[in-house]
Order: structure tokens, then sequence, then C-alpha cells
DNA sequence: TGCGACAATGTCACAATTGACATATCGTGC
DNA sequence: GCACGATATGTCAATTGTGACATTGTCGCA
């Protein structure tokens, strides 16, 4: 790829900086979202499947109750890095929150 | 599953809560840093493949060319929200990103 | 009915992440 | 050698996430 080609992509890049860049990241946001309700489900699902409790879960994760909680409900105040904590502590491996991030179910759309 | 058979796990959660919980919780960072290494990685392969520069990322990403470097090293500053949101501006579909998560080594690279 | 365990929701002080900026380093063409 | 664009690294004030706590709601059981 030469240098010209490079620049024309860039100066594109710069204009969707501003108009189409905002969309991209509300875009990106909504991903971000659906990403997170995903893993909230997957994490509700794992605790289910495992037969404990919020509080025991929160031992195990260093924190608390009422913050499971808003994991599971996917509150805007929980990070995705929490939730990858929580689901890695009830043993999912890689493939398994991959597996929960492009949704339940693999059919309609 | 009987509520004794949940008792009885719970008190082993609870026990493992403190020892073998923090154990759980180191390997749960391990595997959380790995990720972020293997999202940074695809992030810094996306944004090449698009010819463009950290600085016209950070204009989409609504962030700074600073940022956008530590994330490609995969600083611990980083949170994973950014750098999925990073991921995503650059049009990464979830199947993309789940296919980051577990390695490289899946498909041609 | 009341009790006990579990879960949901709100709040807050504290800790972590953020964008921005300055500066340093690297690579390439002149 | 120098200038340049791109990237790396360090710092910091402001924003955002966090654990902890209190409170309330829910469900099953005796």
């Amino acid at each position: 790829m030469d240098k010209s080609k490079q620049r024309r992509l860039e100066s594109a890049g710069w204009r969707v900086g501003t108009a189409a860049g905002f969309l991209g990241l509300t875009e990106a946001e909504a991903a971000l979202v659906e990403f997170k309700v995903r893993l909230s489900e997957a994490l509700r699902a794992r605790r289910l499947a495992r037969g404990i409790s919020q509080e025991a879960l929160a031992k195990q994760l260093r924190s608390s109750q009422s913050r499971i909680a808003k994991m599971e409900a996917a509150d805007p105040t929980v990070s995705l890095d929490l939730l990858l904590r929580g689901l890695l502590v009830l043993g999912a491996k890689p493939r398994d929150v991959a597996k929960a991030l492009h949704g339940p179910k693999r059919a309609a759309a």
C-alpha cells in the first residue's frame, strides 16, 4: 500500500471523525451494550448452574452482593472487565466467553 | 437440585472464597490480561489494515493518540471496555471479537 | 402469619480509568 | 546530518467504576 492511498484514507477518516464518526461511536456503544447484556446473562446462567448465591460469588470475586446483582442486571455502572472476571472466576473458558458473545441464538437475527 | 446439596456447595464456595478463591481470582486476572493482549493485537491489526494513524482512530473514538498507543501496548491502565469500543469502531463484528478472543491461532493469520 | 435466605435498588467515599498535553523515540526521505 | 510523520511514554485533573452498606422486595417453608 502506497502513501498517497494512506493519505486519502486518512483524510476520509478525519471527515467521518466528525459526523459519521459520531454515528460510528454510538453504533459501537450499542454493540457494547449488547455484549454486556449477553455476558450478564451468561454470568447468571453460570452462577445458577453452580447453585451458588450472589453473595458467595461476590466473595470469590472480592466484591459485594449488590454489585453482582448489578452485573446480572447489566447495570450501566458495571464494566466489561468486571463481567469478564466474574465469568472467568466461574470457570468460563475463552471458548465459553466467545460463545456468549455472539448471542445465545445462532439462527434468526 | 435439593437444598442440602446447595448448602454443601455454598459452604464449599465459602471455603474456596478464602484460599482457593484467591487463586481463582488471580487465574481470572491472568486470563483477563490474555484477553486484553489479544484484543490489543486485533486492534492494531485492524487499524493497520485500514491504513489509518493512531491519531485518526483517536478522533473516531473521541480519545487521544496517546491512549490508542497505550491500548495497542495493552497498558494496564486501559479497560476492556475501551479496547472493545476501539475494535467496534473499526468495524469489528461480534464474530470478529469472538475470534480474537480465543487466540490468533484460529483460521489463517 | 412470621421467619430466613436470596436478590434488587439506592447511595456514597474511595479507587481506577480517561482524555489531554508534553516530550521522547523511531523510521524514512531528502 | 535534518525534518517529517507516526508512535511511545509520563503525568495529571476530571470522569467513571468500585466495594460496602442500608433498605426493600420476593419466595418458600413451617
